[in-house]
DNA sequence: TAGTGGTCTAGACCACCGA
DNA sequence: CGGTGGTCTAGACCACTAG
């Protein structure tokens, strides 16, 4: 009864019960043995069919909702809405690890990378004192060794002496910096527009100016909420896409208007 | 017993416990009374203040977790990591209902209106034959008047009728099907990216051609999974910013028995 | 009306955090 | 080490869906 059933992690820990039943569900959604549009088994059929308790069955498939994979109302059976996964965290904070996960050969280059004072508006997005020091870093990511976005990264400055020791051509920031502190980024806010490219975009990205570009803002918290980073990348349209599923129980994402106070 | 202690949705249907202590959790986290980056009571504790199970609590804050208000990390507190809820389903899928919730005045106008037969992306996005038929609509929405998105929607043959009675100025179409057929839009697929602005974008939107657009595709199903539409929204740069929060704990779950969720 | 998901309880044990 | 969140159980009742 020690055995979770599904192994343990290659990193040696057990894997709780109902991550091992999603991702048994998830598997036979995939491969369409649980058609999209067709019904799922009941709750009650699934925790025998696994040996566990209701309640855990319904933490795998609440899992799965969460995912988009499958739905559910009230008296009905849950149905299978998608057969693909929508973006993990991962692929969304970490271009590298997104793009390594798709396959994609990835690089990256430091262009710029210097220390200077926070002006008032890093301030208060890195929760730092105004003219408390920040690393303000520019980076150019390639595609298949396609240049294909523009990063302008502010990082608070308690974490700029591990990001300097980062090289310069290091594919993903994301790793370096847990494998190098610890650090992890466990929070993401994230805002997408589209802009114009200007002088500087149009010259490293290769493209016209005004052109259209796909703008990401976000700023990254560790676990604890502390700010790390502030970051304005800037996609080559057509280049990327990104990709949200919802539901009417459950949806990540909102729309806001263009004069944003906080965060332009 | 019978009260949940935070009285009845307006409705006549009684609200679940859990929603109205994830309600008062939220309205003390926005109102800083537990400020960012601070923590939560634990859940021993708050299972007391609110005579409830500590299930019935780890709902509550699934809840909010799911909204992006707050985190957690075994062994230590909940923390705040956020003031501002991102939700609802329905701002992603209808800009009417985003745009009234956020206290803005919306308009819309049918430009073209008519059926065809599917086109072969069409009917596989649609679930439906090669040759069937469909409704395809071009609007104009405007937000205090000005232009702001242009909406190139194709409807399942089977919901035309319904949409053909919409009135052409009709503000939310999300709606108007709602109170007349009782359509629900319960599952979307977004997938967002920048395009240039062309012939008829520019003219439409009174932008410059080749100008930035935001552009939002999506397929809406309902509560069956059956596909409705299929959109292409394509929003002037600057009028509108999709935002996201998300967190590293792939697992949105939480909680012994529920479900419920995002993003990311 | 039978079946199903939604909510809730009152326990239990474990892994992890911080002091 | 005590406190905390993460996981899990085995019940219960209700609201809703579907035949």
């Amino acid at each position: 009864m020690v055995d979770t059933g599904n192994g343990a992690e290659p990193g040696g820990r057990a894997a709780a019960r109902y991550v091992g039943i999603a991702a048994e569900l998830r598997e036979a959604i995939m491969c369409g043995e649980y058609a999209v549009g067709s019904q799922l088994p009941s709750e009650t059929t699934l925790a025998t069919r696994f040996d566990v308790s209701r309640g855990t069955v319904r933490q795998a498939v609440a899992l799965l909702a969460a995912e988009g994979l499958v739905g559910s109302r009230q008296g009905a059976r849950r149905i299978v809405v998608g057969r693909e996964r929508s973006q993990s965290f991962a692929e969304l904070n970490s271009f590298a690890q997104w793009a390594q996960a798709m396959g994609y050969r990835v690089s990256g280059q430091v262009l710029e990378q210097r220390r200077r004072d926070a002006d008032a508006a890093e301030a208060v997005r890195l929760a730092l004192q105004p003219g408390d020091q920040v690393l303000s870093v520019l980076r150019l990511r390639s595609l298949e060794g396609e240049p294909v976005m523009l990063e302008r990264t502010v990082y608070a400055g308690w974490i700029a002496p591990a990001v300097e020791r980062i090289p310069p051509d290091c594919e993903s920031i994301t790793q370096a910096l847990y494998e190098d502190v610890g650090l992890v980024f466990a929070y993401g806010e994230h805002l997408i527009d589209a802009v114009s490219a200007g002088v500087e975009d149009s010259r490293l990205l290769v493209v016209r100016r005004g052109s259209p570009l796909l703008r990401q803002r976000r700023v990254t918290t560790t676990h604890e909420g502390r700010p790390v980073e502030w970051s304005d990348d800037r996609y080559r349209a057509g280049s990327v896409t990104f990709s949200i599923r919802n539901s009417v129980d459950a949806n990540p994402l909102v729309r806001q208007m263009g004069d944003l106070r906080l965060m332009s």
